[in-house]
DNA sequence: CATGAATGAGGTTTCATTCAT
DNA sequence: GATGAATGAAACCTCATTCAT
């Protein structure tokens, strides 16, 4: 309601941007608060006016982070192609995200080891992958709804994917292939989709 | 025989075991060359005669790691076996030795992280994967030459297996379904076999 | 006026203060940031808030250490006494600083000593030293100009008495003379205006 | 008597001659008893063998490094030229060991400011300087008594002198004119003796 | 005589966090 | 609301010296 809300919420997400982009690029334990503070060219004492710490500032970003592919299954389970196409669209998608976001990709392995040590991130990843699985196991059943495959277990099915995806992300983080990924991830898809389709 | 046993092979044993322990215990970060000592039950100058820096250490256990799995296909490229029968015995491995060495993971992951910021990592990781894709693709060919699979590319299998294989170690740090490993990683080797073997 | 001092001009020459006092009388590496840190009052931080490392104080301590002797010859250049009184002037205070000033001759030493491996401190001496030969050599010009001095280069005068500047704070510092300083340095100079006033 | 004897001699010859270079190089604080042991191609325990410390190497070395000026001195009171020849002939010496031995002049300048806290460099430095300003007098009264020069106190104008060769030191160190240094040393003696010969 | 493994105190520097202004 | 000065623990690493072999 007051206008101070808004200032709230533009510095909030100016912070998340500048932190997604230096933890990105030099590490999260190597990213000071002093680095952060004059990234957002706003002084350190009002980094902690916003966040209570630095690990709140790391959960805030690991929401916004992971919020976007999730959002994207989510908008295909209505989209009105077939399940095959969709999901080589999403698969499309996804490689073209990783090569535009490829700084993303170690800021991303950073947060799954620290959800060894951190519980607030193991329970925040362990709950974003059983949603996102869930969506794609979701997208999976519509395809044996409307006929397109044949007798499988579409939770097993979503994890196989999820797994696809998740793998291919570790392979293109150590061997960059320039161009060659979205083909690579369609050859996947498609050896699978042979294995699933209704004959 | 010798009066003075080789230390040297054993303090490096020492060193990387502890390491491997602490590091996967608390997160490379956190774990400091005062604890390595501490663990290793030595002074902290010790750590130094027998390796130049942390991130050599971390280099020396690195190689340790990943030298394991490597070993385990090349093996299998010599057993007598159907090929899809040995890529169920490799696939039964990997899950058996994530679950035994579950807190692994973490580690690795974090050294995937630690790839994009230190080319040493970096290019040891590159060349892992390249050696380990490049075997997977030697089984593919086996059995393509046996004729137990048709027309399709081993290069492109073997990633797509790696990239399974990684991804199902990344859901399954976050997502630990104890006992259950085994049979996803089964049911998306026989989905991939179904599309792949001869008919 | 203002409700908060410039705190930062303060501690600087604090910090300066102490640690000229520290390094002459412990040497420059002898002398620990924690010694500093110390003796200046205030928790180590503080040193690296002001100061980006101790090579940066050592090289702030250079400059005002440096300062002082140069300022002096240049004071000279307008005053307007004989020129032959005003370098027996300049002398007297050297003697005088020497004596006041002990302690800083080995500081002094070690900068020149440091000067050969650190490259910061080489050109600020290289500099000084320019600077304090060509002012001298100013100095040497107005007493030919007046007819005071005959035939001479003023240039080589000016290194011939800053050479004689500099070896005798060696001697004095290996060798102390209680009060003798001012008299051997005094009959040094009337030795060289023997040689160079106009007959 | 014994062979060992001359092993011993030889020993510490190439630890001191490894000492000299190093510490010139690296200054004496960075270079480390490990540096000096592989430098010198021995193990580190045989540093220890013929030195009790890295202070005794030290006062070695300054012995060693301080004999030959002073053996150069003392030659030429028995040469049979003219004083003034001969002091043009220290000084012609003195330049070409400067030249020749740029690398050794920081490290004496280490070695004076050691000796503001270390008492055998301190004793040590004070008597030499004393025994060559002796000789130096003692030069200086032979041209005294031969006629060549007049009315001058010799222990005065030797410590005039060594403070000339002292500072020239120091000015060459830190501005180093290649091929000048000659010219300018010999027009600083050649002023200095135009005021002390006899007319 | 000689080696090289071992010690452990101490070096410089970083950094998340607090708080007076 | 916002600043930036201050803290102090802890990080990695070095090094003179000792001593069992």
């Amino acid at each position: 309601m007051s206008p101070r809300r808004d200032v709230r919420v533009e510095r909030t997400a100016q912070i998340i941007e500048a932190a997604t982009r230096l933890f990105a690029q030099h590490g999260i334990d190597q990213t000071s608060m002093d680095m952060l503070a004059k990234a957002v060219g706003m002084s350190k004492g009002v980094l902690y006016w916003y966040f209570e710490s630095k690990d709140a500032i790391i959960l805030a970003l690991l929401e916004q982070l992971f919020n976007q592919p999730l959002l994207e299954v989510q908008a295909l389970l209505q989209a009105p192609e077939s399940t095959a196409h969709r999901l080589s669209q999403l698969t499309t998608n996804l490689a073209a995200a990783l090569e535009e976001l490829q700084s993303l990709v170690p800021l991303a392995q950073e947060l799954y080891a620290l959800s060894a040590r951190n519980n607030n991130v193991q329970s925040f990843l362990a709950s974003y992958f059983q949603r996102y699985r869930a969506s794609l196991a979701e997208l999976i059943q519509q395809g044996l709804e409307r006929g397109e495959f044949s007798s499988i277990d579409p939770e097993q099915v979503a994890w196989h994917l999820a797994a696809l995806y998740e793998g291919s992300t570790v392979l293109w983080l150590l061997e960059p292939m320039p161009q060659r990924l979205t083909e690579q991830l369609q050859a996947a898809l498609q050896l699978l989709l042979k294995a699933i389709v209704a004959r």
